[in-house]
DNA sequence: TACGCAATATTGTATGACAAAATAGTATGC
DNA sequence: GCATACTATTTTGTCATACAATATTGCGTA
């Protein structure tokens, strides 16, 4: 009898498998082969399994009977789709983020947009676009609305992809870094209702962007 | 050598399971034992697990390492975040269904408001609650927007429970028909702006409710 | 009664089995 | 040469069983 070789947990595999689908290791329409993934992962088969149902779930993978799971491409319409709800989403956490937030909070992303306007105006767009997730993060955060910034989350993982070429298209990261500098200040003056309208003001001109897009891939 | 006495799938599974967290069959922080439902469903270990997993990522279940699982409890402040996402979601969907619904659809719910309508003057306020349900669902049917609808869907399931209370609040049923009389025309006309307007009118008035009962389970 | 320890229950994970279905590969007929 | 039918291989879906890790329970003792 031989030691049982005890690999990584199921949450370990589901944070990995869910890592490489996220930044584009594997790619959309890929064939998910549990025996591959279960060597690869370092764990049973059985694990595996429960992993893909999970990823599932969340809209991260595809299950067909008797055909296996494979990464879930994400069209077009479905990004903006996506976008017009993280839109309303966004909208909430930025009111509830202007109500709730305490002076470290606004501290740190006052921080973070200068951060961000350096890398701006030193054309760092790549970094810049960085920032930007981190920023919309932070709000998140700072609105202690859990369900909120829980599918946010799962939202955001669907459509990492078209995420920078909105922030890259020709003449946007202007307009841009205006947008966040209105959120910032007014969740910064604790104004909910200015948070919300200067964040969908913003992510409405992220949404025309994308819609304008069309040889998307 | 016997037969493997081939139980339901997994999906099966998965739909029973969900049936009855959703229906109160099985109450909240009820321990959710694997062998226990296993034998319930007629299944082996192995896919309850991966039911589970499904279910947690659904929200509708929690686990905790080496505790197992059981129905996930909904806190009334809890409530009150998932209908202020339902309510973003709902202005959306009720964008599109006055944009895109046919002609067909919009004789369907005109039906169903006036069936809704019957059961009011009637009393009957269960029947009425059902058919406001009902109501919702066609409605996020006939937006085609299939992100906002799977949400919707997974967000509703969440807290049914606190669904029919608001409904049963006393001199809440009369508003109610009211507000869904004006969503249902606003689409009728294909009017987005007035369907928004409207849904968000409506929801904001059960979100009020919701927010004074306090005393909630 | 409170505490500590042993017995029990339950979960987390792995392995191996096998039927069902899909896919790939091969032979056959034209 | 190409379409078609049949067979072999791969992969999935499900099950049973095993066992270590941990949690829970129950009991005996101070």
């Amino acid at each position: 009898m031989e030691m049982q070789s005890q690999g990584y947990t199921e949450d370990e595999c589901y944070r990995k498998l869910r890592t490489a689908i996220v930044d584009g290791t594997l790619m959309p329409a890929q064939r998910l082969v549990e025996m591959d993934l279960a060597r690869w992962l370092g764990a049973s088969r059985a694990t595996v399994r429960t992993v893909l149902a999970r990823l599932e779930q969340e809209g991260l993978v595809e299950r067909e009977r008797y055909r296996g799971a494979r990464v879930r491409h994400v069209s077009h319409e479905e990004a903006v789709e996506i976008l017009e709800v993280r839109m309303a989403l966004e909208c909430i956490i930025a009111r509830y983020a202007a109500e709730r937030a305490t002076d470290d909070e606004i501290d740190k992303i006052e921080e973070l947009l200068g951060w961000m306007r350096e890398k701006f105006e030193e054309g760092d767009l790549v970094s810049y676009s960085e920032g930007n997730a981190r920023l919309h993060r932070t709000i998140a955060e700072m609105s202690r609305h859990s369900t909120a910034r829980r599918l946010l989350d799962t939202l955001n993982s669907q459509n990492v992809r078209y995420q920078y070429r909105t922030i890259l298209a020709p003449g946007r990261s202007h307009p841009s870094l205006l947008e966040h500098t209105a959120i910032v200040q007014a969740i910064a003056g604790r104004d909910a209702d200015a948070a919300e309208q200067a964040m969908r003001k913003h992510l409405s001109h992220v949404c025309d962007t994308l819609r304008k897009m069309r040889s998307g891939p």
